[in-house]
RNA sequence: GGAUCGGUAGUUCAGUUGGUUAGAAUGCCGCCCUGUCACGGCGGAGGUCGCGGGUUCGAGUCCCGUCCGGUCCGCCA
């Protein structure tokens, strides 16, 4: 028997009783004779004590950092407690020890705050992992996987796995691709979900399916974004929208109980894409914080000076916000004070080629009633007032305008209200709020293309009111620049995201389930009847044979983890995660194949 | 595809206007220490300044190229 107890688990309890441990080698610290030297596993530390009896003694520094060492002993009361770790009432008396295996000195140190950059513990991730930081992740992660499992097992959800080994259907995001030796030239795909999978056991009366399962998409990464990362994949049959909505709300709310004990009551908040898209600038609003959008009409903004009739001058105000297509303004609380040298730093950071804004207007709303702009010379303070009121400012606020052409500058005044959150403290990370985005448009014009796209995916239904346009309509635009003016922009979508705290975590849509509807979509998106059959023709076939009203969910569970354990990235919650280049640093993945797996493949590698 | 920051000891970093033998902390090795838990004390080893080229009397420092890593934009139905 290698141990009787783990590292974590003893206590005043087993005072005076024999045990045996095994684990790795923490620290050493040498006082002449004794040793102390932690013992850690997974479950925690626990220390021992070397040379009391001095046939233990430890003189010739056998032991390393990272030795795997099975040690027996009794336990005993310590006199110096360490009120930091579980186990620090007491410690091991060790009797006899035996170096089960020794190690290299690691690279960097297997402590919380480690010495190692992020790249060298990529390289060694198996040390990283060694880490309590990264072991929490995983835990947490695992918690909460274990937790979805329990709510959707209670709710009749089966788990069901659909293969990896797919046909690739160029919409969307790219596929990875896997050769076929057996048929060669001919490539699998890998799934990027497993979308028309899950729809599928909805047709054969699996009515409540559900799958924790790893997904696929060859495009670039970024901090939240890997090219294999994990789905909560749900799907139901006889449901409509609300009766979604209830049982996932119902997961998250679960989750947070389970995992973060914290009791989410209140309702889930919802908003429609339109007002996300209005009041916050993007379709994933951190609803935390107010400081919404307000939308100054250049109209309004024109005519700053007044005639000595006691009219306003049309035309006569600033430049800038008269050409604007679009003026949008946030009232940042308690900043009128900034100096001239924060807001030149503001200024600065919408002038990123990130943001992409020429400048940045300000009006200080002082708190003695008075109003100071950088366009001081455009407006005479009562117009000022007017817009800092237009903006929702209050005396102390500081409001900042951009101004410019309508998506730009919508992106850039929601990442302006974004940045501002964050350095007026009001992005808590304690704070969780859910909200549904609902309402999405069923279609966005793709103008290099020159044709419709699904904005969420080719499955995904209309509502119910917007068939008949859809149904109506030729999807063939005339004049691509008018393309806002054809109907098609108008048809909303069944679909949902769920968002906590600015991110989406999930997202779906009540589906297409019948061939009619469905062949109408797919010849919407540009697709001839031939291409339809032959790349769907399975889905459109199994919806001949009663097929049931459905929708479904996924969750991104790398980044629900993540949200859920205050980082940033996902790489944190992943055991073996992928660089920014998409390569295992560990493995050296990918790597170029020998010339006898290019034969079995028959293929001959040409790169350009 | 693009922008931007970084690459100096095992590790994390500093290195002034281009100027003597490239430093600190930590880790590592040795010695001392019977109550530490970020132990402490003394001593020591450890460097192709990512790589290639250029400017210069002289380059870690300036210029060009390249490789690697981070972040972001595009992309991600």
């Amino acid at each position: 028997m290698y141990r009787t107890h783990t590292c974590g688990e003893l206590s005043i309890k087993q005072v005076n009783e024999q045990v045996t441990l095994a684990g790795w080698v923490q620290t050493i610290r040498k006082f002449g004779a004794i040793t102390f030297v932690d013992l850690r596993d997974r479950y925690g530390i626990t220390q021992l004590l070397f040379g009391e009896d001095l046939n233990t003694a430890l003189d010739a520094n056998p032991l390393g950092r990272e030795f795997v060492l099975q040690v027996s002993g009794k336990v005993q009361e310590r006199s110096n407690k360490n009120a930091h770790i579980a186990t620090g009432d007491i410690e091991l008396v060790v009797d006899s020890f035996k170096i089960l295996n020794k190690s290299a000195v690691p690279p960097f140190t297997i402590q919380d705050d480690t010495d190692g950059g992020d790249d060298l513990r990529m390289k060694y991730r198996f040390l990283d992992l060694r880490r309590n930081t990264v072991k929490k992740n995983l835990e947490l992660r695992y918690a909460v996987g274990r937790s979805a499992r329990n709510y959707l097992h209670e709710n009749q959800f089966m788990d069901i796995e659909t293969p990896f080994l797919i046909r690739s259907t160029p919409e969307g995001a790219r596929d990875f691709v896997v050769p076929s030796r057996m048929n060669a030239g001919q490539f699998y795909a890998l799934p990027q979900s497993p979308q028309t999978f899950k729809q599928l056991l909805m047709v054969s009366g699996y009515d409540r399916y559900y799958q924790i399962v790893k997904c696929f998409r060859d495009e670039d990464l970024r901090a939240d974004r890997q090219p294999e990362f994990t789905q909560i994949d749900c799907e139901m049959s006889f449901v409509e929208q609300e009766d979604i909505l209830k049982m996932f709300e119902g997961l998250i709310k679960r989750i947070f109980k389970d995992v973060k004990n914290i009791d989410y009551t209140a309702q889930v908040e919802r908003m429609t894409w339109e007002d996300a898209m209005w009041q916050y600038g993007n379709d994933k609003p951190d609803i935390r914080y107010g400081m919404k959008l307000a939308n100054l009409k250049s109209a309004f903004l024109k005519g700053g000076k007044i005639a000595a009739t006691g009219e306003l001058i049309n035309g006569a105000g600033f430049g800038v916000f008269d050409q604007a297509e679009t003026v949008l303004a946030i009232a940042a609380p308690g900043c009128s004070e900034y100096t001239r040298k924060q807001t030149d730093e503001l200024t600065e950071w919408v002038k990123r080629p990130q943001i992409g804004m020429q400048g940045l207007v300000y009006i200080r709303c002082n708190a003695d009633g008075t109003y100071k702009s950088s366009v001081d010379k455009f407006y005479p303070e009562e117009r000022l007032k007017a817009i800092a009121d237009a903006a929702g400012a209050k005396a102390g606020d500081l409001v900042l305008i951009l101004a410019g052409r309508e998506e730009r500058t919508r992106k850039a005044t929601s990442e302006l209200r974004l940045e501002m959150g964050k350095r007026l403290g009001m992005r808590k990370e304690d704070e969780f709020r859910l909200l549904w985005v609902m309402d999405f448009p069923l279609f966005e014009y793709a103008e290099e293309e020159n044709r419709w796209v699904a904005r969420h995916h080719p499955f995904t239904s209309p509502k119910p009111d917007h068939i008949d346009i859809m149904i109506n309509n030729n999807p063939v635009i005339e004049n691509a620049e008018k393309y806002l003016e054809h109907p098609y922009s108008e048809i909303k979508a069944n679909a949902y995201d769920m968002v906590l705290n600015g991110n989406e975590i999930g997202g779906g849509s009540i589906r297409i389930f019948q061939r009619p509807l469905q062949e109408k979509m797919f010849a919407a998106l540009g697709m001839s009847e031939e291409e339809a059959l032959h790349k769907f023709g399975f889905l459109l076939g199994a919806f001949e044979y009663g097929a049931p009203p459905h929708g479904g969910i996924a969750f991104g569970f790398d980044r629900l983890c993540s949200i859920l354990g205050g980082s940033e990235s996902i790489r944190d919650f992943i055991a073996f995660p992928k660089n920014n280049s998409g390569r295992d640093v560990m493995l050296d993945a990918p790597s170029s194949i020998d010339a006898k797996q290019f034969d079995e493949l028959q293929i001959k590698l040409d790169l350009k």
